[in-house]
DNA sequence: CTATAACTTGGAGTCGACTCCAAGTCAAGG
DNA sequence: CCTTGACTTGGAGTCGACTCCAAGTTATAG
């Protein structure tokens, strides 16, 4: 079972969830190393480059920049980790930032399950439809309501967009 | 006690990281609400507006566009939450995304980890200048080292941007 | 009375990350 | 042989989110 199984652009484009021109503009900037050709040109990618991208994707979705992506791929690249502490520490740091914003989007979890809980009691007359808060994919909700942060988004006040017709 | 603290937008920006052009900026997009002036037209800003403002902040920082960070203000402003079952679903599925974000950012912290710990038992002789990896600011290091989402970015192959000269 | 500092506004410019387009190549089908 | 479709390239255009600027106002200090 030599041959392992290739991709042509586009199926990688399905798999990934990362449009063509995404991956060829990707591959331009270098973030991702230039893709193997057949013959005729055409890009191929295996498990390994579709693996790449959905790390990119994953990393993209928690809303780091693209140059903050590309160290992440040397390390994955190669897996030569502490052969330049420069990079460690690169790594060390964002792993800092990662933790903090795991906590950031906690916080955010139970500033939502505050506000659904609070809808919860205030109604429960009304219809029923797609009730229930905490028993739906995730069986892992917190047993602390609230995070340790402060949580102090609570008094917020917003109401934009409709001051009083002078806003302009 | 009364009077309320006030801050201008010099202070709120200290205060929430935010630049005062991108507060302005925010206002301007009726992110936030238009803020009180004082006689001479400057912004005021009361503890109620830094924290949405610290809201957005943690927001966007989860990657979050502004435009769905909107209706988390509508939401945090009146504290009107079941009585449009349409921002109750907007919330709900807010949720399950920022779930899945943290998923994804654990898997991360995971791969950093195991890049980290591969590095370190292949060195283990070089100085030791700022090492350990999980007794800094975070006390919540998820006892199981990978997670439950199989953990695919290992075999990942980058090494980009050195293709042999022909690229461009 | 004037200079400085802290603001105001409207609008232009920038930057990252795509997204779209035109023109061209190649392989297979009718 | 011509068309269709899946690709290629280079480059232009778009969009979100700022960021910067110029001109003007007001308050305080010298």
């Amino acid at each position: 079972m030599k041959e392992e199984q290739i991709f042509s652009i586009k199926e990688t484009a399905e798999q990934t969830g990362i449009s063509e021109d995404t991956i060829r503009y990707y591959e331009k900037i270098a973030l991702l190393p230039r893709a193997d050709r057949k013959d005729n040109g055409h890009r191929v990618y295996r498990q390994e480059n579709i693996n790449t991208i959905r790390l990119i994707a994953c990393l993209k979705k928690t809303g780091m920049p693209l140059e903050e992506i590309r160290p992440f791929l040397v390390v994955s690249a190669d897996a030569d980790p502490a052969e330049y502490p420069e990079l460690v520490e690169h790594l060390r740091s964002h792993r800092e930032n990662i933790i903090s914003q795991i906590a950031s989007l906690q916080q955010v979890v139970d500033f939502i399950d505050i506000k659904l809980e609070e809808g919860r009691y205030q109604r429960d007359c009304s219809d029923e439809s797609q009730a229930g808060v905490s028993e739906k994919t995730m069986g892992e909700l917190k047993p602390k309501p609230v995070s340790t942060v402060e949580m102090s988004y609570f008094s917020v006040s917003a109401k934009a967009g409709n001051s009083s017709s002078s806003a302009r």
